[in-house]
DNA sequence: CTTGACTTTAGACTCAACTCCAAGGTTATG
DNA sequence: CATAACCTTGGAGTTGAGTCTAAAGTCAAG
């Protein structure tokens, strides 16, 4: 198949595909005698593994570390990938952490204040912004 | 006081200052005869309150349309300013549950491992992600 | 008067992850 | 065989939020 038919089988743009190529994320497709680029069944299953990592929020770089493991299978072992998986978990859960500070600094601005129609220039939420106190 | 100062009382850099007056976040400074901007405590306090935007996660040009208030305070009320914080608050939201998912499906996956040092030819993450099973 | 620290500007560069473009080559269809 | 629909490449542009540079002007201290 080309590169067209992979497109449309894996839900990615052919730019996105060759992009990925260009950066080392995928392996250089086989050419046909065209200079076309040609693919398989099995390039369908390592863009889903792809679209997998990304769904997962992963960086380019991280998927290209784990997509090295996936096509060396056998040399790596459930330990190490389980393990990138709990790095991956870690910095999800950082995120969240940072997150979470922000809205319960946020949902606290947002109730100190009354809300009315009055003029906002004693408004608490502006003044504790002032003070940087938040 | 010169942007140097400014710039140290502040906490941000020469570069950003001048590049926020650029983008028209903060208004234009006055300038000594020398061509230097000019600025007075009422600057500190600008800055400030952009900063805190920062810290809650707000965007340039959220930042810029919160500060349009804060800088004509006299002419919102403390509905608007809340509303508005309302808003910020529902975005985060939005992005904390799409980060908690992630988070689900990390887990979900990570706990399906064995994790042995087992080849990781019959990994359970891989081949979920090989299936786009996430 | 010189030196060093400060300031000015326009414009280029950074990162991530694409997306788009032009100019050309190939292939499938009528 | 003409035409449309595909494919190729290198390179430029996008977004957000800065950061850096070069070349020039200003100011305070010794």
């Amino acid at each position: 198949m080309r590169i067209g038919e992979l497109a449309s089988q894996s839900g990615m743009s052919v730019d996105t595909i060759r992009y990925y190529e260009k950066i080392g994320l995928l392996p250089t497709a086989n050419r046909l005698a065209s200079g076309y680029r040609q693919y398989d069944k099995n390039s369908i299953t390592v863009l889903s593994f792809v679209s997998s990592a990304k769904k997962l929020g992963m960086s380019l770089d991280d998927i290209k570390a784990l997509l090295a493991i996936e096509l060396d299978k056998s040399a790596a072992s459930c330990e190490t990938v389980k393990g990138f998986i709990a790095e991956q978990l870690l910095q999800v859960e950082q995120k969240m952490d940072q997150l979470k500070s922000i809205e319960q600094a946020m949902r606290r601005l947002h109730d100190t204040c009354c809300g009315g129609d009055e003029s906002a220039l004693c408004c608490s939420i502006l003044q504790a912004m002032e003070r940087g106190d938040v």
